[in-house]
This record gives structure tokens, sequence and C-alpha cells, in this order.
DNA sequence: CTATCTTATTAGAATATTCTAATATATAAA
DNA sequence: TTTATATATTAGAATATTCTAATAAGATAG
């Protein structure tokens, strides 16, 4: 059924941005506040959280406010299962080619 | 280390395609030559190739001539464990919304 | 209230992706 | 060899994505 191919396709274009990788990954195990992701990140404000916006929109992220601050967390946490087996994938890949694993 | 993350989204933006997915999904467990998939895609010969050019060039498919055809295969099986884990997370999001999951 | 801190939204230029149509290339068959 | 079959490549219009800069909006503190 193609319809479902469109969905999931969709949803791996979350994953097709270095930024929401990033996001998702600090995610992994805590949420953590719009103002947090952007100290760890470095990037600016408005683009975290255009970012957040599509995750959110995605439901790959909820978010709920504590005061001044609104945190974002995993919807689903085996997200980070997919997300560790294609970094498994690409190390394996890396090593294949002869590249530098150091830092993995 | 921000360069991992770029690798990583690269790879993902091959899942981010609904023919690259259904091809992917094709090859889970044989390998298929190119006309075999445009018969079961019902896709222009072009356009296959395209996409099977894309997958090759990031090392998730691999190619080997038969005679006549060339034949495609997943370079690593993991791919299919991380594509049914996106499928769990999205049949579990559409259940949530209360969509149809029949067709699943 | 008013100011401040936090987060979201908008606009738009730069860049990237996708599909179709046309053409090229490679192997096999006659 | 020519011809047919299988696959790849190219060009380009249509569409989508990404980032920066500017602005808006929501919540709290004073």
């Amino acid at each position: 059924m193609k319809e479902l191919y469109r969905l999931h396709a969709e949803m791996c274009k979350v994953f097709s941005n270095p930024t929401r990788l990033e996001i998702l990954n600090l995610l992994r195990d805590k949420e953590m506040s719009v103002t947090e992701l952007i100290e760890k990140t470095k990037l600016s404000q408005a683009n975290i959280s255009q970012h957040l916006a599509i995750m959110k929109y995605q439901v790959i992220v909820t978010s709920n406010r504590k005061g001044k601050n609104i945190y974002y967390k995993l919807t689903n946490p085996k997200i980070i299962k997919a997300f560790d087996i294609i970094r498994e994938v690409l190390s394996e890949k890396l090593k294949k080619n002869g590249n530098i694993v150091k830092n993995l």
C-alpha cells in the first residue's frame, strides 16, 4: 500500500537533517527545554524552534510547559532504537571504507 | 561530533522517499533485477534507475550483473531492522490517532 | 501594567529534490 | 555486425527544504 510508504517516508524525513538528529539524540533519555537545546547545540533559537515544530507536527516529540520553559521529549522511545541501528550501519560502512572510526 | 550527524542524516535521506522505501522493502530478503523492480512498483524505468543510483551511491544497495539483468540487493540487512522499527512507531502513532490500521 | 525572558512564527533567498522525457550505453541474440 | 533488451544518464521544470533576520506572542517578575 503506497500510502503507507508515503507516511513512512514523511516520518523518515525528520531524520534526514543533522540538527534534528542532534536534538533527538539529546532527548534520548531525558526531556529538555528549548533553552537547554540551544545551549547544547550552539544553534540559533529560531532554528531550533523551527526544527522542534517540524518534529512536533510529525508527533516525534511532544512538549509541556514548566513555568517559564517549554520542555520537549520523545513521543516514542523506539525512535532511539532506530537511531542506534542506523548508527551501527553507518559505523560498519565507515569501517569497511577504512575511514576514521575513532570518533564514533 | 557534528560530522557524524551529517553522515547519519545523509543516510536517512535515502529513507525519506516512498519509492526508495518500496524498493528497499522489495529487497528485504532477496535480490531483484531492475526489470522486476519496475514490474512490482509499476514505476518508470528511469525513475527506478535513478533511485537505485542514489542508494548505490550511499552504499545502501549493491548490484551485480547476471547475464542480461542487473540485480540489486541490500548491503547491510540491518537496514531492514531500522525499517521495521520505524514501521512499528508509525503503526503505534496511527493507532493512537484512531486511524485505519487494517491496511498495515 | 510594564519589562523581561522564553519560545514561536513569518518572509524570503539559496539550495536541494523529484519527476518526466529524451537519449545514451551495455550486453545478448540473431 | 545489426537488432533487441536492459539499464543508466542527462536536462530541466516544478516543488520542497533550510537557514537567517525580523517580529510576534506567552508567561512571569517587579
